[in-house]
DNA sequence: CCCAATTTGTTCGTATGTATA
DNA sequence: TTATACATACGAACAAATTGG
């Protein structure tokens, strides 16, 4: 059941204006972009319905659809015939798909269970710093996640988030969240992680690590340093996830359909 | 000359009949999919023009045009606005971006030089026999080369091909190629790989790679075994890459427009 | 269970804009 | 400059999926 609507009372949208070299489907997909990220259209939140909405842009319907079949394109909105269309919002499928790449050895793929082994106020390192954009040394907060699949220790993360996005942040709210931690970020704070960039290298597993993981230290393992973004690809993450390779992997479809 | 009909030769295109349950414009997909993969519009070459293609088919242009968008979308086809619509082929800028995802650790990305090691008759090894819906056993050539990147061995490839995929395959034409390896395959064998699938792992450098690639037996790597994918994701290539990621990294990006 | 209203999906045809050769 | 080809935009009609009565 989608959330609420206002009938037919007021779509706030006003009509685009057209302007030589922006095509108008572009100038309507960023106001709904705009819409989205200041939360006039939350996530999980229904659009209105095609007609009007493209009346209230002053654009015909299938100007409208190039504008929303973009956006869902990019996954920040989804449609069903006969239901509506609807603002993206995260979920543990979601994760699953679009973030999270490790799956057994035999295919197999899973939500792992995520068990937070700390979640403390620090200072971003010179890597999260540059990732993010910011100075290191600036206030943030730290947080370090153990990832088991099937029962087993696979994953060991290491979250940087600049406190500047997360004021109100406390151990116990991330502690007792219902969801993943990005639905987290965008119920709490407003966040909404639209991508994310990974770089992946094979390292010898630290202590820490080997610790965490249950794996002999300098054992090899996958080291991926991710950028998660928000609107207009701003960082607003960094995360270095630990990866032990026996009975899982990394997976990756270039170019699928 | 009068208007074109029945003999011209021009549109090599029977218009397409309307069956339930399937959109026309995926008929029409479907129909130019199976004009790429059997020869009729060989990798390189132009479609005919959005309208009479269209009335080749016996649809409307917006019908056509969304049959089209999937292809483009795809990397089968690419157009240009004034030019044409035309059939992908392999070339270095497209093994760059869709198939080889290593680049330095500042984020340069280059062509890699390719050095053949070796190029020879084998068989199937079990994994790639399963990966290749063959039998281990089975015929196969086995390629193994070494990508520099800034004049430094930075990849290891070992590729296994199924024989019966490439008959007429010598050393000296692999080795003789002017493009890329995928080129090689379209243009020799009209073999058309489309995507791929790719599994990662940290393992320990073995002896061999350690050789080929200068580094200390044991050393941490990466280990992506890649399965190449042609039409119908049917597999056409196992190749297993070792990666040393000291200034070099493997690079994904999660969900991009 | 079926029906009817709602909503997106598909298809048509046409006109005009913009990039390319 | 001209002709060509794809890109954008319009509006209309019907099909298919969903929901709720």
């Amino acid at each position: 059941m989608p959330s609420a609507q206002a009938g037919s009372a007021a779509i706030p949208f006003q009509p685009v204006s057209p302007e030589t070299g922006v095509p108008l489907y572009r100038a309507v997909k960023r106001a709904l972009m705009a819409a989205i990220e200041d939360g006039r259209l939350p996530p999980g939140s229904a659009l209105p319905t095609e007609a009007p909405l493209a009346a209230a842009f002053g654009v015909a319907v299938g100007t409208l659809r190039q504008a929303v079949g973009e956006l869902v394109a990019e996954h920040l909105l989804w449609r069903r015939q006969g239901r509506g269309t609807f603002v993206a919002e995260h979920s543990p499928e979601r994760f699953l798909f679009q973030f999270f790449h490790v799956e057994g050895a035999d295919g197999r793929r899973e939500a792992p269970v995520v068990e937070t082994l700390s979640c403390d106020r620090g200072r971003l390192n010179e890597d999260a710093a540059e990732a993010l954009g910011g100075r290191a040394g600036d206030p943030a907060w730290h947080i370090e996640n153990r990832l088991l699949l099937q029962g087993q220790a696979v994953v060991h993360d290491r979250i940087q988030l600049p406190a500047t996005l997360v004021r109100g942040l406390t151990e116990k709210r991330f502690r007792e969240r219902p969801g993943t931690i990005y639905r987290f970020y965008q119920d709490q704070f407003g966040i909404a992680v639209l991508s994310a960039r990974e770089r992946v290298r094979a390292v010898p597993a630290s202590l820490d690590v080997a610790r965490a993981l249950g794996v002999a230290r300098g054992t090899p393992v996958l080291e991926v340093r991710r950028t998660a973004l928000s609107f207009g690809e701003r960082p607003v993450e960094y995360r270095v996830s630990t990866i032990v390779t026996g009975a899982h992997e990394y997976v990756q479809t270039l170019n699928r359909a």
